[in-house]
DNA sequence: TTCATTACGTGATGTAGATCACATTCGTAA
DNA sequence: TTACGAATGTGATCTACATCACGTAATGAA
């Protein structure tokens, strides 16, 4: 699908705008590709904008000091990801975000999601939205880490990313998971 | 500090509003006051308001099968709590909201805050930003979950929630942290 | 096609934290 | 003031998962 259409859909799931309105929103965007394997945000970057996936998968993820990875989100179409702590306090990027396959996105900078939210009101609307979805998710997320277990851990991630089985490698599964890519290959290769 | 006082300042710090704007914001609050241990969500309600704190404190909590409890958020005063994705999502409570202490809170109905944020721009731009920082939290403390051992967020639970210690029973701040409470007593006994 | 890198599987062992069990102290209501 | 339930401390086990070590299979660039 079309980049504008596919926004442009996302957008009226949550806010009633015009078929202007949505031209101006949209004309803020600007769209970009990259490849496989290609950063997008690294540790330490001036972060200034979000991306929203039209195609591909994105992953955003933290490296500790002991280079062990965590991946806090996958994002897939018509999902976003940045660095949001950095680009909300304007500080520098502690969280990575890079391409898992190539990638198709439309990128906002923070600067321009400000202006158009302050000149349409339903911007605003929208985006108060979608970061309250993303705010329940990560909520959701936390509690499933201290109540269950890795099975169930996986079994949930199945259910919420059906297409990143068999797509993507196995041990970046378990970065989202939170546990060794051993642990893991343990686990589904004993528990069926 | 007055319940009024106090929201406005909250309200000041992340949105430009007159003053006749928040009066107007504000006739949508409820003020209530609550005694230590009584609840205000419980799992299986219908959850129609969410709370602003103003004096006391509340905690969010899950409770799963086995009768083991989850602390999602204290919250302190000019915090906010609720069951979110049963408020936002129409759905029953599967999120607990009681007293940790004695409480004065306001309460903020679903259709008034949509009401008010679709009247005032500013509304809306304020609970875009509130939402905004408490998905930065929740997205910090999962990757706090992921990385840091026991210790490590014990002391962080103690730089956010300074008030909370000697304040409240030892077996919620494990329960917050995730932890058993005997685990909990062993690592601050033995750790200085 | 070859070679190097990355992904994946699996055994052996170590460890943080859960669970169970019980003793002690504290807080609060009568 | 007493008394009873809640909160806390501490030892003895148990277990899920990490880590290390090594071998094999798949992938991708020259």
């Amino acid at each position: 699908m079309q980049a504008k259409a596919l926004l442009k859909e996302h957008v009226l799931k949550i806010a009633s705008i015009t078929d202007e309105e949505f031209d101006y929103f949209f004309s803020h965007f600007k769209p970009e590709t990259f490849k496989k394997g290609q950063s997008i945000i690294s540790e330490g970057d001036v972060v200034d904008k979000e991306y929203f996936v039209i195609d591909g998968c994105l992953k955003a993820f933290f490296v500790n000091d002991e280079v062990k990875m965590y991946i806090l989100q996958f994002a897939m179409p018509t999902w976003w990801a940045s660095d949001y702590a950095a680009l909300y306090n304007k500080t520098k990027a502690t969280i990575n975000v890079d391409c898992v396959s190539d990638a198709a996105i439309l990128s906002l900078s923070n600067s321009d999601r400000e202006k158009i939210c302050s000149e349409l009101h339903q911007a605003e609307h929208f985006f108060r939205w979608r970061t309250n979805k993303g705010y329940v998710a990560a909520q959701k997320r936390l509690l499933s880490f201290m109540n269950n277990d890795t099975k169930t851990r996986y079994e949930e991630l199945l259910v919420l990313y059906p297409a990143l089985y068999n797509t993507v490698p196995k041990h970046l599964i378990a970065a989202y998971l939170g546990v060794s890519r051993e642990t893991l290959s343990r686990l589904y290769n004993s528990s069926k």
